[in-house]
DNA sequence: CATATATGAATGAACG
DNA sequence: CGTTCATTCATATATG
């Protein structure tokens, strides 16, 4: 591959950005210094420090790096021991009735249309 | 995954709708001809017609499909170079603070009065 | 060349 | 409604 971090199609295919070792140091440095969610401002900065095509590139970086890293440490995670129910944060998730209860007790239950209808019918 | 537009986890995992290509081609459809914030009674219609699960999927493809149309309108509009494209605030952020991780807070004065989605459709 | 893994990109779902 | 999160898809890359 080639090191310019430009991304080249040798398919007809839709071409994925390909940063080079250098630019995913610098990625990662900043990311440790603190940069988990960068302002556009930042990404622009970055961008052209990298020389990246658009912010877009390292917007994608950002989440997926953030995604990731939250991912792999929930799997060593695993469990707790106490019903990891903490994340309780997930409010209602229903589309809360004009008199509803809220707050179902259930839980996250699926998506349980308890929704009443916004304009005064059930989708 | 399934091509079958219905939503199934293998897994116990949550279930993502899957819209098919025909169905998307519909709200695509849908979308061109105006519909961008369809009301309740549309995504009912729509709902039934593509026979997805609940109107709420519809609802979120509309929300979804709006957002990101802008977002790109955007990250087009200033290409690279200019600043900001971003999917993160594009308020104010006074304060360019060199290196400020958090996102700019940009007066998130919201007394939160629970005003959520689709309950009041009329967005 | 086949399989496994890493990761850019896309998008459904949901929060504030 | 804009933003953020979670999951998934597709491809690049590593390994044998």
């Amino acid at each position: 591959m080639d090191g310019s971090g430009a991304n080249s199609a040798s398919n007809g295919n839709v071409a994925r950005w390909n940063p080079t070792k250098e630019q995913v140091s610098i990625l990662e440095g900043l990311y440790g210094q603190g940069s988990r969610t960068p302002t556009a401002d930042q990404i622009q900065r970055i961008a052209s420090r990298l020389r990246a095509y658009e912010g877009k590139n390292v917007f994608y970086w950002f989440q997926n790096h953030k995604a990731r890293q939250r991912q792999k440490e929930k799997e060593l995670q695993q469990q707790h021991g106490c019903l990891g129910f903490s994340y309780l944060n997930r409010r209602c998730l229903y589309f809360h009735n004009s008199d509803a209860p809220a707050m179902a007790p259930g839980l996250v239950n699926h998506p349980a249309p308890c929704h009443s209808s916004p304009k005064g019918m059930s989708l």
